[in-house]
RNA sequence: GGGCGGUUAGCUCAGUUGGGAGAGCGCCUGCCUUACAAGCAGGAGGUCGCUGGUUCGAGCCCGGCACCGCCCACCA
């Protein structure tokens, strides 16, 4: 071995080897219990931000404890089309060279987005590797690929079988800049601070006026009625008359409706279905025409007749300083509110009414509520299901088709006669008339829609495969909270009405890492940190090391300073294993414990693997590395690789070591897998590769008195703290003397100590003297602090306190 | 508007039924001790955001407040 660990070079050699040695791959047929893990399928829009390599870290520590425990392992790779997302950062490169997306053509697009797929797709795969992770890269799938899109042709067909995909004109999301519909999900409402204006609307019998509130005065132009609150005594008297819209002069009713909210604004609200959701659907209920002077490209349109082409803005000026001209401008004041914006390109929503595809929900959402509900899908932290179960309960219709060229198109198609044609593939003729002349609705589906049913497209749905019958339903889901809805949602819902079954029972939701600086990553935005500045300086290990430990916290910022104590663990495994294997001889690894502190690293390595087992079921993987960290410096290196120093010429202790030395690589390999395998490699006759080793059984039978080693530690923590030697015999006087001695000089501080100690003895000597304390501590607890006061009261006296 | 998370050492963060405030980094001191100076041993440094309360005892439980962040949301 050599001196030195240089983590590149032997990390690149054992992704090599073993993918090539064929350990990555799952075989539906091999039998044993499976265990399946869906990576989340990046973007195929660009490289990978450290958020995602700690995704990755966890899964893959999750997939290869599991595959040493003998599990039928599958953890599958693949990519996303990312719909609306990789057309806005197509579009972003597109118009460096001053083009768009449309300049293309529909097939000039097609082609030009193959070869982004190309490029992106193959980097991540790269980035993948890089860190270790041992997907079977050899399924890795792509959501657009054809038969995963036969899946999808499938899902949208059956759906509309059922009723629940429907056309229709309502009002959507809609992004100017991207010229598209989005879902409720892929709006983003930021606060702005915005100008309420007061108007007057005269009554059309010159009685008087009344008074409305707006933001947006360029909608005046398409009111088409007042609306006040059925009980607002203030206009009762004026439901059923009729007011004159500025402007364009046109006489509307004024309504009564309970959606108007009195205290706002005059408590009269304008009435504009065409431009605002509220609207709409007052509209909708009042039968109120729908009238629409804003355009798809956020402008007014030829509907707003002298305002035509100007934007909202400019429109609202000149509707304000008519109203105001004619003195029909009562007020403005500031007002913060809230707007949309595309969550990809934060062009603010426009809401339109269009045709589009919807998907209802209700019948879809009941059983996905009822399997978090019954505790069949369990969200890890607990708290998200309940956020996951609200958003479920008050679900509305989804918008399902996106006017952009990328992604699965719809599978419908028309006749001239406008007849329906719904298929898997293309059809020959029309369904209703026979008609040969056909076209293919332009729209596509929303990412999600596809997205949804990874979890088994990805293994051959709809053909029944090996497969699909070994790996369906998975395991465990990870992802960050912000695609709960999204996706976590639509998998659960999709697989429950298609395959029956939920699609895994575990949901992590991991931390949400945040740049140093405190602010969220965003690759368009430049403030990620990239992977790569990880694993070139301190290697996969270790970056997986660092990573996992910062699950913990929520939105922790990060910082390579985890990282850096990860590199610290996987060298000093690295030099405690070149001290026993430099002295190994030919022994071979077998637990033949003879002194205590072969007793008590035997013991104590299985009291690790019960904890280690147990925070990593509970994906507590920040505890779990905190707990490799310990075991190996303080246990394995600081006290028994010390300790056995002066022996390793004996043969059983070799033999031990080595034997301890094995397990303790076991516990560490999901965690840094390269540097174990590494230093398995050099243990004398290995079998199999660490990776495929067997996972350590429980041994529990080197269990022993191991009492003295408490002390011995006990008389190193004094004579380091005072200079004093207490009495020790037999095993505590030999680890002390081998141990402690050669590397202390023992001149400690002997009155602090005992001034500390008395201190103590002090404070236990009160507490137990409490009578409430006796009577209502637990038992345990005053045990616990009477053998802690007994303990004390002995080292003050071994001291002469 | 509704909800959630956070506030602990200079920095990044742990702290599991309430019972002696912790880790890593940084800093200081001493050590090249037959693996590791990328190391070892020791040390300094904290009114646990503020404020009431419950309790023999609160970083932890309850109320209020402040600040930071996030999610959801059709009050124009």
């Amino acid at each position: 071995m050599e001196p030195l660990y240089e983590p590149k070079g032997v990390e690149e050699r054992w992704q090599r080897t073993w993918e090539e040695e064929g350990l990555y791959g799952a075989d539906p047929g091999s039998g044993g219990e499976p265990f399946v893990v869906m990576h989340p399928p990046p973007n195929i829009s660009g490289s990978l931000t450290i958020g995602h390599a700690l995704q990755l870290s966890l899964e893959d520590a999750l997939v290869r404890w599991h595959r040493m425990r003998g599990f039928n392992t599958l953890f599958q790779p693949g990519y996303d089309h990312a719909g609306i997302s990789t057309w806005a950062a197509i579009g972003r490169a597109l118009a460096k060279e001053g083009k768009t997306q449309r300049d293309l053509g529909r097939e000039g697009f097609d082609a030009y987005a193959q070869e982004w797929l190309e490029r992106y797709g193959g980097t991540i795969m790269v980035q993948f590797r890089r860190l270790g992770a041992s997907l079977d890269y050899r399924r890795t799938r792509f959501t657009m690929d054809p038969e995963y899109s036969r899946a999808v042709m499938r899902w949208f067909v059956h759906l509309y079988g059922k009723g629940w995909i429907y056309r229709e004109n309502r009002m959507v999301n809609w992004c100017p800049r991207d010229r598209t519909a989005l879902s409720d999900l892929e709006v983003e409402h930021e606060d702005v601070d915005d100008t309420l204006s007061y108007i007057h609307y005269p009554l059309a019998d010159g009685s008087g006026h009344v008074t409305i509130a707006t933001v947006r005065p360029a909608t005046i132009l398409a009111d088409v009625a007042v609306a006040v609150h059925p009980e607002d005594e203030r206009y009762r008297d004026l439901v059923g008359k009729e007011v004159i819209v500025p402007f364009v002069e046109r006489r509307v009713p004024v309504i009564a409706d309970e959606r108007v909210e009195p205290d706002f604004g005059t408590g009269a609200l304008k009435v504009t279905p065409g431009h605002d959701p509220t609207d709409f659907e007052i509209g909708r209920d009042h039968g109120l025409p729908e009238l629409a002077v804003i355009g798809l490209d956020g402008k007014m349109n030829e509907e707003a007749g002298e305002l035509a082409g100007l934007t909202q803005e400019e429109a609202g000026k000149r509707v304000l300083a008519w109203a105001e001209e004619r003195g029909l401008l009562e007020r403005r004041e500031h007002h913060r509110h809230s707007i949309g914006r595309c969550e990809r390109c934060h062009t603010r929503v426009e809401p339109l009414i269009m045709l589009q595809w919807w998907c209802a929900m209700e019948e879809l959402a009941a059983p996905a509520i009822a399997a978090v509900e019954e505790g069949r899908v369990r969200f890890a932290p607990e708290r998200f299901a309940r956020i996951y179960l609200e958003w479920m309960r008050s679900i509305r219709p989804w918008c399902i088709s996106r006017q952009i060229w990328w992604g699965h198109r719809i599978p419908v198609w028309y006749c001239p006669d406008g007849h329906v044609t719904v298929a898997e593939s293309e059809p020959e003729a029309c369904a209703e008339c026979g008609s040969a002349d056909l076209t293919q609705d332009e729209d596509v589906l929303d990412t999600w829609f596809s997205s949804a049913l990874y979890p088994f497209a990805t293994l051959g749905w709809p053909e029944q495969t090996p497969e699909l019958d070994s790996y369906y339903p998975g395991d465990v889901l990870t992802t960050a909270r912000d695609i709960i809805f999204l996706w976590v949602a639509r998998m659960i819902f999709s697989g429950l009405e298609l395959m029956g079954e939920e699609p895994f029972h575990d949901v992590i939701i991991h931390s949400y890492l945040l740049n140093p600086e405190g602010r969220r990553m965003s690759r368009t935005l430049g403030t990620g940190v990239d992977p790569e500045d990880a694993l070139e300086p301190y290697g996969a290990d270790a970056t997986r090391y660092g990573l996992l430990k910062i699950t913990s916290s929520q939105d922790p910022r990060f910082s390579f300073g985890s990282i850096e104590e990860g590199r610290k663990l996987a060298i000093k495994l690295w030099n405690v294993s070149r001290l026993i294997l430099q002295n190994a001889g030919d022994a071979r690894p077998e637990p033949r414990p003879r002194e205590l502190e072969e007793r008590w690293i035997l013991a104590r390595l299985d009291a690790g693997l019960a904890e280690l087992e147990d925070c990593l079921s509970r994906f507590d993987f920040a505890a779990a590395v905190k707990l490799l960290y310990r075991l190996t410096f303080d246990d394995f290196c600081d006290w028994y690789a010390e300790a056995i120093k002066p022996r390793l010429g004996d043969e059983d202790t070799r033999a031990t070591a080595l034997a301890a030395l094995e397990r303790l690589l076991k516990l560490l390999h999901p965690v840094m897998p390269h540097v174990t395998e590494e230093i398995w490699s050099h243990l004398p006759a290995r079998e199999s590769r660490l990776m495929v080793a067997p996972w350590p059984e429980p041994a529990a039978k080197h269990a022993a008195d191991l009492g003295a080693l408490d002390e011995a530690r006990t008389a190193a923590r004094i004579y380091r703290r005072s200079g004093v030697r207490i009495r020790l015999e037999g095993d505590a006087e030999r680890i002390f003397e081998t141990v402690v001695r050669p590397r202390e000089d023992g001149q400690g501080d002997l009155a602090g100590e005992i001034e500390r100690l008395r201190a103590e003895v002090e404070r236990g000597e009160r507490m137990l003297g409490n009578e409430r304390f006796r009577e209502n501590a637990p038992p345990d607890v005053v045990e616990a602090e009477e053998s802690k006061l007994a303990q004390y009261r002995a080292e003050l006296e071994a001291l002469g306190g």
